[in-house]
DNA sequence: GCGGCGCTTATACC
DNA sequence: ACCGGTATAAGCGCCGC
């Protein structure tokens, strides 16, 4: 079973070096060929005799390096396609990956059309060209070099129970279930700022193992803690500890960008070597946009990076904290520690430290157990190793895919983008998206709602549309190929395969099949993104806008052809279609849904998605010159109830995280009374009821609290909003501010200034003071329920707030 | 000092 | 820099009066 992989130089060649479990369970290590290659592409019509001649110099070039002098291996002329068309191209193999760039950067000659496949790195290309398959398991034999000096004696330098030099693989017809050994932790400082703190405390939980590593205060108590005298003894520790239960996968929340280089750097500074790898190694931190901790032998697995890339648009929590995670995918509240009390520790207060610590852990552990099916399916999908596919965005992934899959078509791999091409792409003009219908404002009942499934990707394979097919622009039109290209057939299968494994899912539903399932519509959703990104091989902005397009072409037809058959269409956004059912029977709506899809282009389908008993729309807030509310209805924002009294709330406030927990769980119950009683009277006095608790100031500070994210540095923002203000302050009380935080606060009544800026009202959670009365009622009450009532004729302002502000300053 | 409007910003929908 | 476009809305910044 292969978990990690790494790849290493021996005498100028390039090896590829895995670090698996077999199936009883004993480390091993197997260190398999790999021969570096990439494509020289020719020119249409070049004479054979010509070839050979180029060819032969091609064999004879050479680069020289300080380290090594690459030569061409071997090379091979062979009948390819590239970009879909038949192609002669030489496979030139060289010595070491590494120098391929430098060999490719010689093949100036004219008849070379294009270089290609220098850029894929080695792992992939190793994969690629039939290597061993992440998390898949293998038959294989080889060489015992346990004792051998082979490859500089790495047999005996590695902490496994025994390492193969590979002579033969196969994959196994059987794949019975591989559970990895996982091991969690985390850390706690005294200084959040790197290279300020000490680190008070290491936590680590797994199968039968719980500990808490600390040189701080102890008690006998807590049998899973234990003492050392200072920090360096117990980062030392925490490396045994590590050493001693093996893991496979060593996981924490956020550690590449937190709790690992804490570590490393800490035990730089005590000079302890933090040698977690299984050859004594210590991480090696990557570079890039974020940067990521590589453990030599053991996959470090940042769950916060694949939460943050692939899971997180499909889960409700509102941030990325562990605490919220947690909570949505556990079900578990973890408890809280007060941090002001670091500054002075009781007994007491250690205790619950290292109990808080440990839970940390015990989450994490939980949370990767919980993850690792959808992680092990996309790290088998992509045929990536497991530390790539945790970290790699749905682009990524979605290009991964395409690789592993070019050898079926002959397929040459199209080069990642320069940077100068990425300059020139981000600078195109935006294309024409989405239709979305202007919903007239009212209370609806009996709606039906059809949608498109998975619009784009069936957009794609139905029309043909990427940049293989992509032919020319006529007419301002692009124009595509009738011949199928391979990533809409590639998109098709994924297409295909979802829709087998979520019948397999239905069967038999577990966390496997869901998590497959899941993968699959992953894929295809990130397919038409993905061909419109800057960063993308196969970029083709003509594909992405012909998308849109002939999604947009097909939901009006479709909109079209209900309206013609009698319905009335409440609402519509890109993929899906609101009408309502008027005298119709639910057979009849079935029977024009059938009669719909058989005029339906390809692959495309429409479905029904569900009856809702009644749907609010309202009107939009800022209403246009000459505009009335009847023609002001907002898009994306709308509240049903389906038979089962079960809710769907989309763009109201109640579902924004920037507005007070008060307006929102406020909007929800009025949103909840309306939809199921039919009228407003009960969600009024609900609304009567809470400005009164607000005027009479009874109202919990923490329902009133806002959270607003800080995008970009405090000093980068042209216009200081209220949370940057918020932002400044913590900062100027010497708390930790960063770029992505939630910024937390509330509107306070401010005396002292008259001004009428928002920003000048705002105090942070812990700050003293009177919330603001005006500001609750106007800016949040107000605007909450006020366009919903809207919908019933009754202004809210008049009603019940206006009152209020006639009474002025002088009743406070 | 105030109202209006444009712009910046955050967040949602699909 | 790490998937696309469409949309609402708050609150500042600035202008003119």
């Amino acid at each position: 079973m292969p978990i990690d992989y790494s790849d290493f130089d021996w005498q100028g060649k390039n090896y590829v070096k895995i670090i698996g479990r077999t199936l009883s369970g004993k480390r091993v290590c197997v260190i398999d060929d790999y021969e570096a290659s990439f494509w020289a592409i020719l020119q249409p019509k070049v004479k054979e005799k010509k070839i050979q001649e180029i060819i032969e110099k091609i064999s004879k070039i050479k680069v020289k390096n300080p380290s090594r002098t690459s030569s061409v291996l071997k090379t091979e002329l062979c009948n390819k396609k590239f970009l879909g068309k038949s192609v002669r191209a030489i496979k030139i193999s060289v010595t070491n990956h590494k120098d391929m760039h430098g060999i490719a950067d010689q093949l100036g000659m004219k008849e070379i059309y294009k270089r290609r496949e220098y850029d894929i790195s080695l792992i992939s290309k190793y994969v690629m060209q039939g290597g061993i398959e992440p998390l898949c398991w293998y038959r294989i034999n080889g060489e015992n070099i346990d004792n051998s000096d082979d490859f500089g004696g790495i047999g005996k330098a590695l902490d496994v129970d025994f390492c193969l030099k590979i002579e033969g693989k196969e994959k196994s017809k059987e794949q019975p279930e591989f559970k990895p050994k996982i091991l969690a932790y985390d850390i706690e400082v005294s200084d959040i700022e790197l290279g300020k703190g000490e680190i008070l405390m290491i936590s680590l939980y797994g199968k039968n193992f719980k500990k808490v590593l600390t040189w701080k205060k102890c008690n006998k108590k807590q049998d899973f803690v234990e003492c050392f005298k200072d920090e360096e003894e117990m980062i030392e520790a925490f490396v045994k500890s590590v050493k001693e239960y093996q893991p496979d996968i060593l996981t924490g929340y956020f550690s590449d960008g937190f709790d690992l280089p804490y570590l490393r750097a800490n035990a730089h500074q005590n000079k302890v070597k933090l040698a977690l790898g299984i050859d004594g190694s210590q991480p090696v931190f990557s570079r890039g946009r974020l940067v990521s901790g590589k453990i030599s032998g053991i996959v470090h697995l940042d769950l916060y990076r694949f939460i943050s890339s692939v899971y997180f648009q499909y889960l409700q929590s509102e941030t990325l904290g562990l605490n919220d995670i947690a909570s949505e995918l556990l079900g578990e509240k973890k408890d809280d520690f007060d941090f002001l009390k670091l500054k002075n520790m009781k007994e007491q207060d250690w205790k619950d430290f290292f109990a808080y610590n440990l839970q940390d852990s015990v989450i994490t552990y939980k949370l990767a157990e919980k993850l690792w099916p959808d992680i092990l399916e996309f790290t088998k999908i992509m045929k990536q190793p497991l530390f790539n596919v945790s970290r790699n965005s749905m682009s990524s992934h979605v290009e991964d895919y395409i690789l592993q899959n070019l050898s079926g078509f002959d397929e040459i791999a199209e080069k990642r983008p320069l940077h100068e091409e990425i300059g020139k792409r981000r600078e195109r003009p935006k294309y024409v998206g989405a239709f979305v219908f202007q919903p007239k404002p009212g209370l609806y009942e009996n709606l039906c709602f059809f949608d498109f499934t998975s619009m784009y990707a069936s957009v794609i394979v139905s029309y043909n549309l990427s940049l293989s097919t992509f032919e020319s622009i006529k007419e301002k039109k692009p124009v595509f190929s009738k011949q199928k290209g391979f990533f809409p057939k590639m998109l098709e299968e994924i297409i295909e395969k979802r829709k087998k494994y979520k019948q397999e899912y239905n069967k038999n539903k577990n966390p496997v099949t869901k998590a497959r399932s899941n993968a699959y519509k992953l894929l295809a959703n990130a397919a038409y993104g993905y061909q419109g990104f800057f960063g993308a091989r196969y970029y083709c902005v003509e594909a992405a806008a012909a998308t849109a397009s002939y999604a947009k072409e097909n939901i009006l037809t479709a909109i079209d052809k209900i309206k013609k058959k009698g319905y009335e269409i409440i609402y519509s956004d890109t993929d899906s279609i609101a009408f309502l059912l008027g005298k119709n029977t639910k057979k009849t709506v079935l029977e024009m849904l059938k009669e719909i899809n058989l005029k339906l282009p390809g692959i495309m389908e429409l479905e029904l998605e569900d009856f809702y008993k009644r749907g609010l729309f309202v009107s939009k807030r800022s209403i246009e010159k000459g505009k009335t509310r009847e023609d002001s209805g907002a898009k994306k924002k709308y509240a049903l109830i389906d038979e089962k009294d079960k809710m769907k709330i989309r763009g109201f406030e109640t579902v924004r995280r920037d507005w007070c927990k008060l307006s929102r769980e406020l909007q929800n119950k009025v949103l909840q009374n309306i939809l199921k009683k039919g009228n407003e009277k009960s969600a009024l006095e609900l609304i009567k009821e809470t400005i009164k608790e607000i005027k009479a100031r009874q109202i919990d500070k923490n329902q009133l609290m806002i959270r607003t994210q800080l995008k970009k540095p405090i000093n980068e923002y042209v216009s200081k909003g209220p949370h940057v203000i918020a932002a400044q302050k913590m900062e100027d009380a010497g708390l930790a501010v960063s770029q992505g935080m939630l910024i937390e606060y509330y509107l306070a009544e401010n005396k002292s200034s008259k001004s009428k800026l928002v920003r000048d009202k705002v105090k942070l959670p812990d700050e003293s003071g009177e919330y603001d009365i005006d500001y609750y009622l106007n800016n949040q009450i107000l605007p909450a329920v006020g366009n919903i009532l809207e919908v019933f004729d009754i202004d809210v302002e008049k009603e019940f707030i206006k009152d209020h502000r006639q009474k002025g300053l002088g009743d406070f």
